[in-house]
DNA sequence: GATGAATGAGAATTCATTCAT
DNA sequence: GATGAATGAATTCTCATTCAT
């Protein structure tokens, strides 16, 4: 227990994780920073060593939790497959991220409510970036005819991502709503096949409508 | 300044005015008791005489804001319409709902991330009422067959609600992102439209297509 | 209820009644104008109008009960009697004042505990004038050898006063202690006779007992 | 000053030192925590690290100086000794155990008062438990027939008690009125010896001083 | 006379941060 | 590297008192 201690690396990434555990449950507001240090059971004054103040501290949370969505995102595409599928193993994708990623949800939640004021151009970055190429899979499938010649690819990918993640911020109170906890395996698969159906059907050209002009298709 | 003085009406005004405005802006924790003071160029003492504390004072923004909600949504309902034209109603007012009450926008924000914990029950009414009209319409555009029979009106209405919620928790951040002024009226319309058709084409069954089974919609 | 109004005595009535009843229950620290105003139901800048400030008020409170104290004792004292009669007469006296005026108990408490600071000279005179007749009493009682004669009548007096207080200043402590209302008419009879019995069958000097005949009496 | 500091238990015992004095002096309501802070000469924050707040910081106060009275009153009482004896040993050890805690006496007086609001039912342990003792020495005495049988043993303990207290509590005021120094030893001794022959001499069933043979005892 | 509104000084409590060991 | 102790600036809340009507 004495011996352990002095290892650096493992006292910072204790103050990390539990700094993330409290920033994420409270915001940066009502975060304090004694709860880190005895959520950590580390000195307080370690907080300081490593990590300078409350802010940065945060911002290092903030960055180890921006980075992940940039890392699984990337490998998620092959821009073999056909824009429809491409798409959707996006949303999936990116559903199964925030599922998996909760605290990403929640901090991202308060960064935006903050304006990003701490997370600054990372945020930015990360709303950018994260959806530059699901943005390039819309405006393939525009081009190839599969998705409607009106869609903005910038509304229609935040849409897509906006939806997700509408339901991962209020996944608790839906809980209580719904009074199921969606947070199950099934639950879970079934809502992505609401959201999935919920976007696709609506970016899809219905294709033998096309042909043959029939009713408007804007019901 | 001198006129309007020794009006407890006008000072209490002041005083939930000027904390909307900074529970809006920095949320509970961060918000400071003097700063609503200052902001309402009233003496602090007042704000316990008419409001008890900090915590009430909150509430009663948050009461305030809450109501508007039923109270613009009711009327927006004309059980004639038929569904399709009903839903979209209620969508579009619930669009402009936000778009004139960014201060609601926020403190549902700082209350879903703070897991209602002061808004209370009050959260999970707005939720469930607000929706309740919404999700009878689409069971009717159900029963008549012009939503899809495999959708499940909760989500159906949830999804509807937080496509427009998330542009404009993120209206800011897009701001910035997408280089305009989405709150300027032409790009709040552009939005809505895109919103609306979004969910809707996704929403409605394809008239012709039905009929003749053609290919299978969900591309 | 608007025509009652307006009538000095009856409102300065009021605010005293209800400030002895603030202070005897808090005491000065303790007690709070707001709280006096509120249980006079009178506008709080009464209290500032008839009696300047809080502690003049209190002082007008201690003096209100502190002449009760010199009104009473004196006509219980009739020069005539033999000093023992005359003596328990005054120790009854100063029995049932204690026993009719709760308040006093509890102001001199108070006034004792702050040192006498607000009620200044007037809790001496208290303490001297309400004894110098018992004092005088006691005196006497030496001097015709009822009473022992080696007894100073100033601690004398002390005791026999102290002694009744004690009981009346921790009554309420003494109800629960002993499981029983001492503040009912037999209790405090009772009571009364053993604080005769104990303090004058020290007092007196025991003529006789002769009969058996023992040990020195100072046992 | 600077040699002691950084110490713990130091500065827990300052502080407790320091309110102990201020609450003495002040009763609790008065007490301000900044004057104990100063008077501690410690940093203010330190009395909620180590106390909580300021009702605990008393409730400390208290319960070390009641402490005090068991530890001190056990030892006192050596059953082989005759009940007179025993008797008077106790009330003398009560009488100088007083003497040196005019803390003690103050901070009874303040919860007497507050009607042990605070000290709880330490208070009525106190005065339970303190006085079992000599009431089962008075209880003896009355079967042996040194004290009269019509003695109620808990009103008569109490008698005993509130006596030397009474004087205790009044003693700055004693002084002022007799002007003399009652903390003086002498002074002390002197009365402590009226008390006793005060109490003592109601209690005792004079055995003897039959050799006059004069008018009943119960003068 | 009476009232409700307003005030500023101060009270308890909390926080992020730094020192001494 | 690590720790417990210490700090001063805020922060929420309270109180006696005064002003304007």
């Amino acid at each position: 227990m004495r011996t352990r201690k002095r290892d650096a690396k493992q006292t910072k990434r204790q103050i990390l994780a539990a700094a993330e555990r409290i920033f994420v449950e409270k915001g940066y507001d009502a975060a304090r920073v004694d709860a880190i240090a005895a959520e950590a059971e580390v000195n307080k004054r370690m907080i300081y060593v490593y990590f300078g103040n409350k802010e940065q501290l945060y911002t290092q949370v903030l960055e180890k939790n921006f980075e992940n969505l940039f890392a699984l995102d990337a490998p998620a595409l092959e821009k073999s497959l056909p824009p429809v599928q491409g798409a959707k193993r996006l949303v999936r994708a990116h559903f199964w991220f925030l599922a998996k990623n909760p605290n990403y949800v929640r901090l991202l939640g308060w960064e935006i409510l903050g304006g990003g004021a701490r997370a600054g151009r990372v945020l930015l970055e990360t709303a950018a970036a994260g959806l530059e190429e699901l943005s390039e899979v819309i405006r393939r499938g525009i081009d190839q005819g599969v998705f409607r010649k009106d869609l903005d690819p910038r509304r229609c990918v935040m849409s897509l991502v906006v939806l997700s993640f509408g339901y991962f911020s209020r996944m608790e109170l839906l809980g209580v709503l719904w009074e199921q906890d969606l947070r199950q395996r099934d639950n879970l698969e079934s809502l992505l096949e609401h959201i999935v159906d919920f976007c696709f059907n609506g970016i899809c050209v219905a294709p033998s409508l096309a042909d043959e002009g029939g009713a408007p298709r804007s019901c």
